[in-house]
DNA sequence: TTGAAAGCGCTAACAG
DNA sequence: CTGTTAGCGCTTTCAA
């Protein structure tokens, strides 16, 4: 990288000079016009780009905040980046200390990449979310230069922040049975991570011991149009009768297959639930709306923070993992659980 | 802020000896037990934290990378984050320089707070979206330390990527009057930015000089909630004639909106038309499917970046403004403009 | 109108 | 086992 004294000497003149008229201070100096001239035209032609962590550490500012980042695999996930955001910065406004997130897009299986975990230099603290299997192996090996919590993630050594994922396949089971569905379709992207394969299987089991007899359909794409697509497939497909059930991997999916399915003008249609991570607010509004298994992400990101605040100024004496609810809640698509006590299921 | 110095004041031992054991090197240099015990002590007691620009600066580590700050307002808009920071993402792939984009919360009014615009030692550059009348009038008077480009603003002396908000406002008010609309309701949330009251007025204009006679309903949330409740409230009120067109701020209000005139059961629904700001996906799916006026965020976000290299790398003389073109879609919602040549309206 | 020197906080090399 | 020294890139005195 080109610095100020490369300038200098280049143009013949001191680093102070250089510094000068790059900084905006020529005239209050009165650095002759040539001089800024043909220290502009250096500084141009050899691209000099100010380096930032100097500046910083020379004015002194932002010594104070704590950096943390907020790594978040850059797929179909990313459209449910905000929640988890404004969880973290629904926290910061309660905290005292002044921190400073910065997101950190990543590629899955390529966790390994990211300087920022394994050098102390970038940033103090991380938060790592959607690891798929490779990425947590990685981290299983390596001992990371800075605390990490894991969001929905389990790996020896670390901390994390989860929701049951067998009990969100159980309750979404439950749902559908209770409100008498009897043959099922699961309709799911591809799995990323063991998480995803626990929900269905878990969706399968506790249906199996109610009555609902379920099938998994070819993974369809994690969005809207995967599951308009995919719902529209398997329900033309059918000849005989068809599914009283349909439960999805996402919120989005469901929404693509609930068009899909008023479209296709069944006599009946099928009841919905869907693992709730996208906006509440939509699976409210849409026709029917959308009964989900929820997933509190804004309050698992709070409580990412909450525990890595803990993690770093050791008031924890060892890696400790937090387990929050996730409840169904019960929308058109699909009726109540009938059961009250829903955490006994499972 | 503590360093390791007053660690090591603290300790009566030299800074390096604080270096080496808080950087985990405390074995290999075989640093006594005793010794390391009272820096740990020491430095959680204080309440040590690393100062980043110093290791990184010290590490040489991100010299090489440009920093952008992307500055947007923490409101209702924080929804709508992840199709600029993706469009962002699009552009950063196709760029042969090191960027890392890093996104600033702000509260609107406050601009003038983000001490990374005043000062150049935060970051290289930033992208200024949702500024408010009042951040823009500090923009007008303000020298800004670093280059800038704003999104969808317009200010004196900066680059800016646009669209032509008065066409937005009469694409929409063509699209329903040419299907016959002759009662219009206008329902959006409180305008932020002049932009918004221009949408709607050049809506009136454009609708009463095609026989669209149409009012500004009350305020609501901008939210999907709040084009429910918005739309709900309207459409309740009315005693004779129902409204046969509705113009949406947003494309969530519009949601919202729709929701609740089929839940009405109205006779016959309205013809809807909204500003294109939400995820495309989620206006194709619903029910019906919503014709927008689009606002090509992705792609305005990338001219934002463009336009920025442009400007920081010298290219261009003076600031420069770009101006890119909003489509109507028609989908079940309204159906097409008669007019193919749309950009002729206004 | 310009330059020399000092120092921001940290760590690596080298010397005891 | 621990300390001294130097220097990362930059800006700000202060001196010429």
């Amino acid at each position: 990288m080109v610095t100020i004294k490369q300038i200098a000497a280049e143009v013949g003149i001191s680093a102070t000079t250089v510094s000068i008229v790059l900084g905006g201070k020529a005239e209050e100096r009165k650095i002759s016009a040539a001089t800024q001239k043909k220290i502009f035209e250096t500084a141009n032609r050899l691209g000099y780009q100010p380096n930032i962590a100097a500046r910083s550490l020379r004015a002194g500012f932002g010594a104070d905040e704590i950096r943390v980042a907020m790594l978040w695999a850059e797929d179909f996930r990313a459209s449910m980046m905000v929640r988890f955001w404004d969880g973290l910065r629904a926290e910061l406004a309660q905290l005292d200390r002044k921190i400073r997130l910065v997101i950190y897009p990543y590629t899955n299986d390529h966790l390994d990449e990211v300087h920022a975990l394994t050098s102390a230099s970038d940033c103090h603290a991380a938060i790592i979310c959607n690891a798929s299997d490779a990425d947590l192996e990685f981290l299983r090996r390596t001992q990371l230069a800075i605390p990490v919590v894991l969001y929905n993630r389990t790996c020896p050594g670390y901390c994390s922040v989860n929701v049951d994922d067998a009990l969100m396949g159980a309750l979404a089971a439950r749902a559908l049975s209770d409100q008498g569905c009897r043959r099922g379709v699961v309709l799911t992207g591809a799995p990323v991570f063991a998480g995803m394969e626990v929900r269905v299987q878990s969706f399968l089991l506790e249906g199996a011991r109610h009555g609902l007899e379920a099938r998994v359909a070819p993974y369809c794409d994690s969005s809207a149009r995967g599951g308009y697509e995919g719902a529209r497939a398997l329900w033309s497909a059918e000849s005989g009768e068809y599914p009283d059930a349909l439960f999805c991997g996402s919120s989005l999916i469901a929404h693509g297959a609930l068009r899909a399915l008023r479209e296709l003008g069944l006599p009946q249609l099928p009841r919905v639930v869907a693992i709730g991570n996208g906006a509440p607010e939509l699976d409210e509004l849409s026709v029917p709306s959308l009964s989900v298994v929820y997933l509190p992400m804004e309050e698992m990101a709070r409580e990412c923070l909450r525990l890595l605040m803990d993690w770093m100024s050791d008031r924890l004496s060892s890696p400790a993992s937090r387990l929050l609810e996730a409840r169904y809640i019960p929308r058109e698509s699909c009726g109540p659980i009938a059961d009250q006590e829903q955490k006994t299921i499972g």
